[in-house]
RNA sequence: GGGACUGUAGUUCAAUUGGUUAGAGCACCGCCCUGUCACGGCGGAAGUUGCGGGUUCGAGCCCCGUCAGUCCCGCCA
């Protein structure tokens, strides 16, 4: 409402009378937005700040009094101060030329006042300053709680807007340039094993049965690609009862897409095509298309992660074949293994990177032991062409392999190259890390910079260790890449995923069609023919009614929205977001209910819940 | 399940090596000022230092436990 009165309030009001509603700013205190004009007690004037007068959002109008006029008004906006959500109708006059603050913008436009009705009252504390003037970092526990009070706040009311008109622009573009439809598919549904932890629901009709909240629509989207529905999309709300991150809520929100009879290269284009069409529409920006491919043994390769923020450099180079037969343990010892060897090398020539911080007790040693990294073999290339380096690699390498390895990795006079020897993932995971802390801290990263690319060819199955057996990556419901048949253990996916600045925000697949090659796949995951009839038999039984080649992706919004908006926080981009324990602030969710209800439901209660001691 | 950091007035922060009555900005309250727009001036109130225990002559500070928030590992097909 106030957005609506007050960004209409221009120089072709003046002369006709408007009605304003707003919210009354408290002066100092901004718990709200727009400032009352009380310069004459009778007939108040209400001027526009010009920066405000445009904004979507907001209106300023202010307090003040004019004593001349009338010696009481001063004591009205005083009182008035203190009131919140008014109404105001009056006449738009030009504010006077001589009355503009030559240092601040100021509107020009008054508005004077017939009459001022007040709506509602503010509590006169607020818990946390509000003002858009001089936003402070206030404690997130306390944004939580008082969340309404915090998306008032500029930042936030802006990234609500920005998620609002990405969703739209999204509709717009999937359904009217390419005739997707929205299908809603069910919040109450089966639980589906692998993967996330659902979260259940009891069912009161049927005691002691529970529907699970989905994880992703994934089943339902395939059954209606059998529909014949083949082009689907939906803003799909999402549940996953897994522990949090930054990045990571328990309910989210995806877009969610299907298609049918589209090539894996005709998905990336249609989705390339509309992510551009996103930034151009929302950020104004043009993108260089097309985006980049990298297979993900490349992108394991050169980064050590499947989502690489190629943002900046430090790529990873591998030098196992060239350390294999060294005299070094670690090293061969690491090959013969079945490991690897990868070297980091960092442009270091101020020294930032100390040898304390390399070895044991060091803040980069402590990183990658975290990964499983036993330690981390280095070496300096100083600024004369000398090296520098620790014993064991002095002594186990020729000088023929020391030249190679500089060559290898590009080392120059003022490098610093970080060795990672071990398991591949050890390797690979700590390497990863310990490059994003330094592009970090080194400031190789522009902020700026938006880089997109597209990770292709993920590999169909992972090693379980847990479990002792394969498991999908994606789901079972990938397709092998075509060339790969022959061996589906090793195979290939046809598998996708959209990274962004080092952030996955799209991940899909081709699925297969094919109720023989699906048996192939379960087979391969240890997934019996019962098992398999058992958990997705709904599932292969609909595929057996002729099913197209299909494939299709899910964006992570929430994600996305928050790298637009460039928050740091996925809480940033959700109105109404959990804390890190799962717990709404706001509402004081999850809480214990009347064991009535649970009665009602047939379950009985043994935990006392930790709210509840 | 594990690791790290944080918790002091409504709020954002400070408080020397463990030492007197725990301070400041903003907000709030009172008075003054009024074309201001982060208004200004004078004054005031406001604290179980998250909570519980311990060490000590003495604890905001050290130790143990606990609660909450954040970041990370595990987890997230």
């Amino acid at each position: 409402m106030r957005s609506h009165y007050c960004g209409e309030l221009r120089i072709d009001h003046v002369g006709k009378t408007v009605t304003l509603y707003g919210w009354v700013d408290r002066r100092r205190d901004h718990g709200g937005v727009i400032f009352l004009d009380l310069r004459d007690g009778l007939r108040p004037a209400y001027s526009l700040r010009k920066g405000f007068a445009h904004s979507h959002r907001t209106g300023l109008i202010q307090v003040v009094s004019d004593p001349e006029r009338t010696p009481d008004s001063y004591k009205q906006a005083e009182e008035l101060r203190n009131e919140y959500v008014v109404k105001i109708t009056g006449p738009v006059t030009r504010r006077p030329e001589d009355s503009l603050n030559p240092r601040l913008p100021t509107g020009e436009v008054e508005v004077y006042a017939e009459e001022i009705e007040v709506l509602s009252q503010v509590r006169k504390q607020l818990p946390f300053q509000v003002s858009a003037a001089e936003p402070e970092q206030v404690r997130e526990e306390l944004r939580l709680k008082y969340r309404y009070l915090d998306l008032r706040r500029d930042r936030m009311s802006q990234n609500l807007q920005l998620r609002h008109q990405v969703i739209k622009t999204i509709r717009r573009y999937l359904e009217d340039i390419h005739g997707f439809i929205e299908v809603e598919t069910p919040m109450l549904t089966r639980s589906t094993p692998e993967g996330a932890r659902d979260y259940l629901v009891p069912s009161r009709v049927h005691p002691n049965e529970w529907f699970a909240l989905p994880q992703s629509p994934q089943l339902f989207k395939q059954l209606l690609m059998v529909s014949g529905f083949d082009r689907y999309y939906q803003i799909a709300r999402c549940f996953r009862d897994e522990d949090l991150r930054a990045d990571r809520q328990p309910e989210f929100t995806q877009l969610d897409m299907e298609m049918s009879f589209m090539s894996q290269e005709e998905i990336l284009e249609l989705n390339e095509d509309l992510i551009c069409h996103l930034f151009q529409t929302v950020k104004g920006l043009e993108l260089p298309r097309p985006f980049p491919q990298l297979t993900y043994v490349e992108a394991m390769a050169r980064y050590g992660t499947d989502k690489p923020d190629t943002r900046f450099g430090l790529e990873l180079a591998d030098v196992s074949d060239l350390v294999k037969d060294s005299g070094f343990k670690v090293f061969s010892g690491a090959v013969a293994a079945g490991g690897l060897v990868k070297v980091l090398p960092i442009p270091d020539g101020n020294a930032a990177i100390s040898n304390v911080r390399i070895k044991p007790g060091g803040d980069l040693f402590q990183e990658a032991s975290e990964f499983g990294a036993k330690g981390l073999a280095y070496i300096r290339v100083r600024d004369d062409g000398e090296i520098d380096t620790i014993s064991a690699i002095k002594d186990n390498l020729t000088e023929e392999q020391r030249a190679e390895l500089l060559a290898r990795t590009g080392a120059q006079p003022g490098h610093l190259l970080l060795f990672g020897a071990g398991p591949a993932e050890v390797v690979n995971k700590s390497l990863d890390r310990l490059r994003q802390l330094i592009g970090h801290e080194q400031g190789l990263i522009d902020s700026e910079k938006i880089n997109l690319l597209w990770v292709t060819d993920f590999p169909m199955f992972e090693w379980n260790a847990g479990e002792n057996r394969l498991q999908a990556l994606h789901h079972p419901f990938t397709a092998p890449h075509p060339e790969d048949m022959d061996d589906l253990k090793a195979a290939r996916a046809q598998a996708y995923d959209l990274v962004y600045n080092g952030f996955e925000i799209v991940s899909g697949s081709l699925r297969i069609y094919q109720p023989e090659l699906q048996e192939r796949v379960f087979e391969a995951i240890g997934l019996s023919r019962e098992e398999a009839d058992q958990k997705f038999g709904f599932l292969l039984e609909a595929f057996e009614y002729g099913t197209p080649p299909h494939g299709g992706l899910a964006y992570g919004l929430d994600r996305l929205v928050m790298l637009l908006a460039g928050e740091e926080s996925i809480r940033d981009a959700i109105a109404f977001p959990k804390t890190q324990q799962a717990r709404c602030l706001l509402t004081d969710a999850p809480a214990s209910v009347d064991p009535r209800q649970l009665k009602e439901l047939q379950i009985t209660s043994t935990h006392k819940p930790k709210s509840a001691v």
